[in-house]
This record gives C-alpha cells, sequence and structure tokens, in this order.
DNA sequence: TCGAGTTCTACTCAGCATGAGAATGACGAG
DNA sequence: CTCGTCATTCTCATGCTGAGTAGAACTCGA
C-alpha cells in the first residue's frame, strides 16, 4: 500500500476483488510429556468434517487482538482468568495464494501460540468441536492449515534455541527437569540431564531461583528438586542450540 | 478464516468492514559500503510529500508474487534480465491496526528483499521518485513504515548471523574481503578480519572457491584476493555470532 | 623506482562453552 | 529395606572465539 497512485490503480475493476482478513492460531502446549495442537472440527462446507486450525475474520480490533480473541473463543477460556494471559502470541506468517479458500480470496495471518497446560476446551461455548490433538497424530488438515502448522512447529522448535520461551510452556514456578520436559517435547530427543542444567543455570536471565524447594520428588523416585521462575532475559546467550541437528542443513 | 460459522458470523453488518490488503517491500542493498533502503516519495494524500516504503495493493497473485511485482516497479528493474532474479525475497510480518492508514482497514504483508548493488531506480516508467537512502539518513516516514524499517532492520541483521544470506548482497563471484564489508555494513561495525576470514572458509557451505583471483588488489593496496562463489547452505552452522551485541539483552 | 601504507592469508595462544561420562545423595514404590 | 529414578555437581577432552602477530602482495604517490 501506501501510494495513493497504488491505491487508484487498484481500482481497475478488473483487478481488483474482494478480499478477506483472517488469523489463524498454531497453538501449541504440553500434556504427558507430548506436544500438542489445538484443533478445531469444521461443522460447513468447505472441509466439512475436516480438523482444521482455530481461526476466524479479523474485525474491527488489531491482528493481535483477533488472534488472543480467537484463542480464547476456542480454548473457552477467559481473559482476566489468569491462564489466557500467561499464553505467549507472537506472528508467525501471512498465507494469502490466491485459491487457497474456494470461496473467495483470503489472505490469514497466523499466529503461534505457547500453552502452559490447558484444561480440555468443553467449558467455553464457542468451543464445541476443539481439541488438544498431539502433532505427530495430526493427520490432514483443511485448507492449507498443513503447512502453516508445519511452519510453526519449524518456528517453535526454532526459538527454544534463542529464547527462553519454553518457559512459557510450563506454570509460573517449575524445575529444571520440567523444563528439560519441554525441550526434549517441543524438539523430540532427550537431552543429557548435567549438561542442561548446568546450561540453564549460566545463561543469564534464563531463571531465577525461588528459593524454594518442590514438596515432592518425582513420580518414580528422586530428590526434591529446586523451584525455579522465569528470569527476565528475552533471549538467551549463548544460545541454547539443538543436539542432533545435522550439521548439513543445506 | 477456517470456519464457515465464523465466515457467517463476520458478515453481521456492525462487525465486518472492507479491508485492502497490501504488500510494502523493505529492499535493502549496500551501496559505498553503506547500507540503502529503497523508498518512494509520495504524490497524493494522505502523507503526500512523504517517503514510504514502496508498495501496493495485492492483485489476482501470490503475496510473494505481489511483492516482487512492487520491486521491480519501483526499481525499473524487468524479471528475466538477471539482476531481479538475484534478489533474496522474505515475508517480514504483517501490519494490520486499525487505523493506520486513514482511508480505510489496510492489512499490509511486509517483505524484506537484499539485493546486490543495483543502479538508481530512474529507467523504470512506474520508479517516478524512488530512490535508495542509506538507512542512517532515513526520516520519518508516511503511515507506520518506520516500525516496519526497524523490523526489517532487526531481522535482517538477525539473519546474518545465521544464514548466508550475506552473499544476496555481492555479485555472483566476491571476496571475503567484500563479504566482511557486507557485515560491517549491516552490523555497523568492523569484523576482526582474519578471525572472519577463519570462520567463512571453516563453515560447510558458507562459500565455494572459485579457483580464480581477482585481477587486482584493492583500491588502496594489498594482494589480489581469491574469489569466491554462494555455497549450498541454508543456514550456518554454527553461526557466525555478532561480536558487540552486549550479552545483557533482557 | 622506491617507500609507505593497505590488505590478504595464515598462525598462535588463552579462554569459554559443549558433549560425554561418572559420582553423590535424596527419594518413591513395592 | 532395597532398587531404580532423578537432581545436582564434577571432570576431562574437544572445538570455537577473540585478540594479536607476521609475511607477502600490491597500489599509490613522491
Amino acid at each position: 500500500m501506501s501510494d495513493e497512485r497504488d491505491f487508484l490503480d487498484s481500482y481497475d475493476p478488473a483487478a481488483y476483488t474482494p478480499v478477506a482478513v483472517t488469523v489463524d492460531v498454531v497453538a501449541l502446549t504440553i500434556r504427558h510429556s507430548r506436544l500438542h495442537v489445538l484443533l478445531v472440527e469444521r461443522g460447513a462446507h468447505p472441509f466439512a468434517g475436516w480438523w482444521a486450525l482455530p481461526g476466524g475474520f479479523v474485525q474491527q480490533e488489531s491482528l493481535d487482538a483477533a488472534a488472543r480473541r480467537e484463542l480464547a473463543e476456542e480454548t473457552g477460556l477467559r481473559s482476566g482468568e489468569g491462564l489466557l494471559d500467561r499464553v505467549h502470541l507472537e506472528q508467525l506468517r501471512s498465507y494469502g495464494d490466491p485459491g487457497r479458500d474456494p470461496r473467495m480470496r483470503v489472505v490469514s495471518v497466523a499466529y503461534l501460540a505457547f500453552a502452559p497446560s490447558l484444561p480440555d476446551p468443553q467449558s467455553g461455548g464457542d468451543a464445541s468441536g476443539a481439541r488438544w490433538v498431539p502433532v505427530d497424530e495430526v493427520g490432514e488438515l483443511a485448507f492449507d492449515h498443513a503447512a502453516i502448522l508445519a511452519d510453526g512447529l519449524d518456528r517453535a522448535r526454532a526459538k527454544l534455541e534463542y529464547t527462553p520461551l519454553a518457559t512459557a510452556f510450563v506454570g509460573d514456578e517449575f524445575t529444571i527437569g520440567e523444563l528439560r520436559a519441554v525441550y526434549a517435547a517441543v524438539w523430540g530427543e532427550e537431552l543429557h540431564a548435567g549438561n542442561f542444567h548446568r546450561k540453564v543455570l549460566s545463561v543469564p536471565g534464563f531463571v531465577e531461583s525461588t528459593g524454594e524447594t518442590s514438596t515432592r520428588g518425582g513420580e518414580r523416585g528422586g530428590p526434591k528438586p529446586r523451584l525455579y521462575r522465569a528470569g527476565d532475559a528475552r533471549l538467551l546467550h549463548p544460545a541454547l542450540l539443538r543436539p542432533t541437528r545435522e550439521d548439513g542443513v543445506r
């Protein structure tokens, strides 16, 4: 946009087609040590009966606000209750190929959300057919949502490397082991416990100690781990790099 | 988008407002060792006489195609001539706050372009008031374009760290010194020549030797440097990290 | 033609970060 | 009480980085 000239050019009736703008959300959480994504079942054409990412049309609000609204509607969570406010939400990218929606030209701004473990989305009224699905059990999705999900997973995996956003998947207070489980679930591989522990504590601002200790050891034994809170860093420096990422990402 | 239910919801006349979708391009290049951005002078309201990022309405084409078309129009370059095809183009992010354009609701998908040194944009017909401006001499811009430019610069600076995209700023064959000048221009600081040299040659797939040598030494002396081409890596591993980025990016 | 200043390339060396493995001790379940 | 699990700390070898140095090649102006 920007230029009135272009603005007028686009009024050429042959070139101008109505466009709709929507947001779609790739909402990720971790349940039972597995990465899950929030999906909704479509009730109407096109793709009736298919699973899709939650989303909807942008109203008179910012794009960020639209994404948060959709997330709230589909999870049944309400803002102000605390849980929804702890969800990290960031823009992923936009998708606008002609024909990606058979009804009309639709440009979708996709968002990526990291949520702590949330209840099943049954309570809310609008969240009829919403469900958390393990990402490795997601089948075909409506529209180009499979590609959007893939992009979201790529972004999520990359962001864990150089940001402290793994803390967005756990509660307010957490143990190093819980944090390591987040990395394991998102990256799909175990990390060396000792090295992870050293790294997390050595990166400035990643976590800060609460001084407290968990009231109980792990399910299967082990000492009572110490508790930490998210620190004030927004970037990890040095980054916490993925191990097996074969060097030849050519 | 995605849900017919939402689709119908949005037809609520109170909630529905027409939306326009545009692309804006943050096109960067390096001239005389300084980072430049392509700007156009607006001729009409709003912001008549202001400088702005090149951009325009999306037509019946993909978002990527729209961005490349706008770039071609404003630079006066034509596809197929070679130069335009060497430009790296990627989506930056989308901007859609209500009120960012006083005329109507406009959602803009911003793109980031890395171009080798290009001629001044005079030739093309549409590129009336287009100009390459050193990024540190850019004043106020129309709309929210200053914020878009800032985001683009952030992204560009970050991408040089972990991708070989610095090669998109130089010619097909280049010297390590030219590549180092790209980093210096984008990051705004000099790099240790010896360490840079060692690093570039040690990262697999960053550059490959042509076996040739430049026909001439530098302007101010020095031996004839060897020539290289871009390698086949898409990510640098390990990354080439910025030096002075103060550790406390909190 | 010569000398000064520049640049490319290669080395050295110390310090930091990492991967791997192991040791210690606390704790839960049966 | 015993066994297996897990948190936390260490050690050690290796790799990468920043900084400094050095030799040789080359341009330009005197």
